[in-house]
DNA sequence: CGCCCTGCTGAACAAACGTTTAATGTTCTG
DNA sequence: CAGAACATTAAACGTTTGTTCAGCAGGGCG
């Protein structure tokens, strides 16, 4: 009998070679017969244990983004240098599962929603929090920043192929991960400009918003 | 015979077709046969005109970079609110494109890398420019920063429906575009942290990593 | 022992895929 | 007008896709 915990199972290796395989080929470029080989078993015992290739993608889903939740959820008040270090520690273990949460997020599928709308929400509360605590600035537009700030802690995570190549590695290793971590904070404890020359004139430009004329 | 000025030809619209087709499913999920009926033609004549699937997306990917290369040098030298507007005023025209480019830059295609490498360039000359003209801080690691800015840039268009559906739209408008520059240059020039308490324990954490004990 | 589950497989299925081939219009050119 | 060159198609090909089906091994239970 196949229980939900326990793992090592056929069906919990089938399911994670469908992660691998969905990470990086996405959900239509994978095919049912390379999962199941990669899983050492026959392409019928997938749809025997998932119902088919849309039920392998819902295990997928729900597996991963549970398994991201209980991480956030096991590191929630702890330290920051902690959960800096716990990030860092095993990218290379984690890196299927970023992938397709990677792919989730850009893929629209059903449950991409569900996961953005989570990591929104933790985000806003997170800065509410600090801005009751008086860490924040005034934020002209809290909700539009938090989303911007969500947007930002995921896009390394959605091109860090892009983001490795840029300095020379062929994926995200620990040491480019803890050297963006100061330019990052860096920015957004103090920016990068030295005026609000660009600030003001934005100011300016969405108040007046004037045409140029022919 | 096909001049590569002039458009409206059958092969255009084949591939104005392609780029909608592979922006919405991806490469693998978009078939040549749905692309053909999109554009009004046979499947056949797809591989008459491009060679085959493969040959498509790489014409797909010439257009896509090449206009908005085209775009993006128009605008070089112009003021930041036309730049502003001339972004805003069209989303939907170039939302195809948008969702191209989206893809490409996640699909580790060809000719990603070289879309990635030219936003990245383009990114730290601008910096450099802005530096020198003495209008940033003193950053503690440039070339991080200009990757992360680079990202940063890219993120809204490659999360464009998560971050509509977080304000209650179903696709990214003008209004959400123009109401998200302020947070995003409020945050640009002078963060959003009130202190440099975050700054600090990563500095110290990165300096010193101890190890926290049994 | 016999029975029935459950995990699992090989073979086969229809559909969809990218591509090829041969043929038909269509258009330009000498 | 003949003929080459191009645009376009219907039909078929071989492959791969997701899925189905009948059946085999094996262990718990009567």
């Amino acid at each position: 009998m196949r229980s939900e915990g326990d793992d090592l199972t056929t069906r919990a290796r089938i399911r994670d070679a469908a992660i691998v395989a969905f990470g990086r080929r996405g959900f239509a470029g994978a095919s049912l017969r390379e999962i199941a080989k990669d899983a050492g078993v026959s392409p019928a015992l997938v749809v025997h244990h998932f119902g088919g290739k849309d039920g392998l993608r819902s295990a997928c889903d729900d597996f991963v983004v549970g398994s991201f939740m209980a991480d956030k959820e096991r590191l929630t008040g702890a330290s920051a240098s902690a959960m800096m270090r716990a990030a860092l520690e095993d990218v290379e273990g984690r890196m299927p599962h970023l992938d397709y949460l990677a792919r989730m997020l850009v893929d629209d599928g059903p449950a991409a929603d569900e996961l953005f709308d989570a990591l929104y929400r933790g985000t806003r509360e997170m800065l509410d929090q600090q801005a009751d605590a008086g860490l924040l600035r005034q934020l002209d537009d809290p909700e539009m920043t938090a989303a911007y700030v969500t947007l930002y802690g995921i896009a390394p995570i959605l091109m860090r192929r892009q983001l490795a190549r840029a300095f020379g590695e062929d994926t995200l290793t620990p040491e480019l991960m803890a050297r963006s971590t100061l330019p990052v904070l860096e920015l957004f404890t103090q920016g990068i400009y030295a005026d609000d020359h660009l600030l003001s004139a934005a100011r300016d430009a969405l108040h007046r918003p004037e045409r140029s004329g022919p």
